[in-house]
DNA sequence: AAGAAATATGCAAACGTTTGCATTTAAAAT
DNA sequence: ATTTTAAATGCAAACGTTTGCATATTTCTT
């Protein structure tokens, strides 16, 4: 008595003593059938309650109108905007978007690059794991011209689309910019090297230290996944002895939180002692005291592009030889409290575009 | 040259001058098929590169291994954190998580029900939009006996699954910890009334009201979206004449951190002229200055729960009569210094948790 | 050594569409 | 009225699997 009620187009074309592909072709406004038919058939069918069955459809015409989505976790601020944006997009040009997330472990990325192949999605974007080198396992969309796009994190020398952010730039400028605020010996945290953005803004930040002839210290910089717990033992390994360092660039905002936590505790004046930066803009950074300068990489326009991207390569006929262009994102140096000066009352924001 | 690279089972068949069935049994481990041949196939399918195909295995088998996700914004920190939850549980078991959001727009989320039963989903979670009052759109998944749970915002007296938070307790507990506090006049930011959250918190608001014997006031509660212009504008409302409250319930953290601003603006000190609570516990609650007291609602368990729901009720047998149980989440208020008094020197919490 | 039982494999239909080609029907041109 | 052209519809195969049933092969009984 279920499985009895589901319609089908066969029903619909007995139904109206039509063909099956007469059917079919009404319901797609095929210009070759008559506006009588589509009607008639188009009515018939809300009368079944007929609803296509897009596997079938998919099966017929190998596409699935499904786009893959990986990337590292959905719930971080950057990704999750981004995700927002792509899946908006999409959404909007009749697309599913399966959206995966490989908990940054190289087996599950693994994994989900090749149950997105079995389900056929018609494009992949990814953003790949911290410790993703190897890409191998996307071949087989590349080799099956399946329209791939990478941002963010992002593969080295493996001929595909890439949409990133200007990771060096950044580096530089938030370098930069403690150094032009009086800081002569600035520590970094980074992530591991195994990914792209943190190779980009540690030679960011050599290289502002070499335009102002600042000496480069190895052992000021650390190496490790950007976690609080993490963050929280570099803060015991740096401040254990002194001198202390005047800054810090802390390579994403949940490290320079931690930092500023550590430095309440320990009681040490931010901005006045030290400077902290952070990365990512993430919205806590403007809100916490003091409030924390970072940098803004415009995951709104991320997404934007990584979606006009998939929408591009799908338009285009299979057989179109890839140009593996990159498209850069710009960043925005957004300076607060914990490098400008002593906390300023807050201006008025809440009546901005939020 | 693209397409003609596509092996299919009947590839693996001739090749071998197998049987098709006999590949695709030993394909699946079928207990009838010799150890001997399943080996031959998996080793001949690797050779080929042979990647199944989900589409014409769920055509067939009238099931797609996905699963349907549909939330008002998958960027918030709420829905997020319970969609990370869900999508891992699921991809443990082997599904697909095709996860849409309306934006809180009613129409979007019909055309979401209707593109994901076409995408024949095997089950479908949905945390409606704020205005969803009529859940129609629906129908087709339960007439088809389709696994489906409401959580978070869900229907009333619409028969179905339904897993939520504990609202009515979070209204009262919140209330009651601001009437503990010397509260007497406590304003209530609410969200619209046509959204069940909202109605229990009111409830749960007024009930504790009555408890203390404090005279209800219907001119101090306030209905919007729970946004950040919209909370300034009340704001603006409750400020522009005197008395003041003593108190104020906000129905999310947003309007809560907005309400901090203002009334830093105003040189109104929070908790001393006043206390303000939040709900949801967003990360931003916990790091802001003076922090604020929320309501946790347990997001990972929540999502936890949806997860083991779905998974379940793919379990039982189509024909299985359904029995529409409700569970509740429970919610845990998290007092802070936006109402426990002058901000204390933060704890060291480094090391925790995190 | 023969039949019975168990194990392994094959045949063919089915899932719900779409589409190239053939055919019918209607409209236009003579 | 007859031929030519255009418009509308139908036939049947195909997409890649799975599965009930039938058949072939092997193994066990006696």
């Amino acid at each position: 008595m279920s499985k009895r009620t589901e319609k089908t187009i066969v029903d619909i074309a007995e139904e109206l003593s039509l063909s099956v592909s007469t059917v079919s072709r009404a319901l797609n406004d095929n210009p070759n059938i008559s506006a009588r038919t589509k009607e008639r058939v188009k009515k018939m069918a809300r009368k079944l309650g007929y609803r296509p069955n897009t596997m079938a459809a998919g099966l017929r015409n190998n596409k699935s109108k499904t786009i893959g989505l990986v990337v590292p976790r959905i719930s971080m601020f950057f990704p999750a905007t981004i995700s927002t944006v792509i899946q908006n997009k999409l959404q909007e040009h009749g697309y599913n978007l399966l959206i995966c997330q490989s908990n940054d472990s190289y087996e599950q990325e693994i994994a989900l690059a090749d149950t997105l192949y079995s389900a056929r999605v018609d494009a992949l974007a990814v953003s790949t794991t911290l410790y993703t080198t190897d890409f191998s396992h996307f071949d087989v969309f590349n080799d099956n011209n399946i329209p791939l796009v990478f941002f963010d994190r992002v593969p080295k020398d493996y001929g595909v689309k890439v949409i990133k952010g200007d990771d060096y730039l950044g580096g530089f400028t938030v370098t930069q910019h403690l150094i032009e605020k009086g800081c002569k010996d600035i520590v970094h945290i980074s992530g591991p090297l195994t990914c792209n953005l943190y190779v980009e803004r540690v030679a960011g930040y050599k290289s502002a230290l070499r335009k102002y002839k600042i000496p480069f210290n190895k052992s000021r910089i650390f190496y490790h996944e950007l976690t609080r717990e993490n963050a929280w033992q570099t803060c015991e390994k740096i401040f254990a002895q002194k001198p202390y360092p005047d800054g810090i660039f802390a390579a994403n905002d949940t490290t320079a939180i931690t930092i500023l936590e550590y430095c309440r505790k320990i009681n040490l004046r931010v901005p006045e002692d030290i400077k902290v930066t952070g990365y990512s803009n993430d919205p806590r950074a403007e809100i916490i005291t003091p409030s924390i300068t970072s940098v803004d990489q415009c995951p709104a326009m991320m997404g934007e592009r990584v979606a006009a991207a998939l929408l591009a390569l799908l338009q285009q006929p299979k057989s179109t030889p890839k140009k593996y262009s990159e498209e850069i994102i710009p960043i925005k140096l957004i300076t607060r409290a914990s490098t400008e000066g002593p906390d300023v009352v807050l201006k008025k924001q809440g009546k901005g575009k939020g």
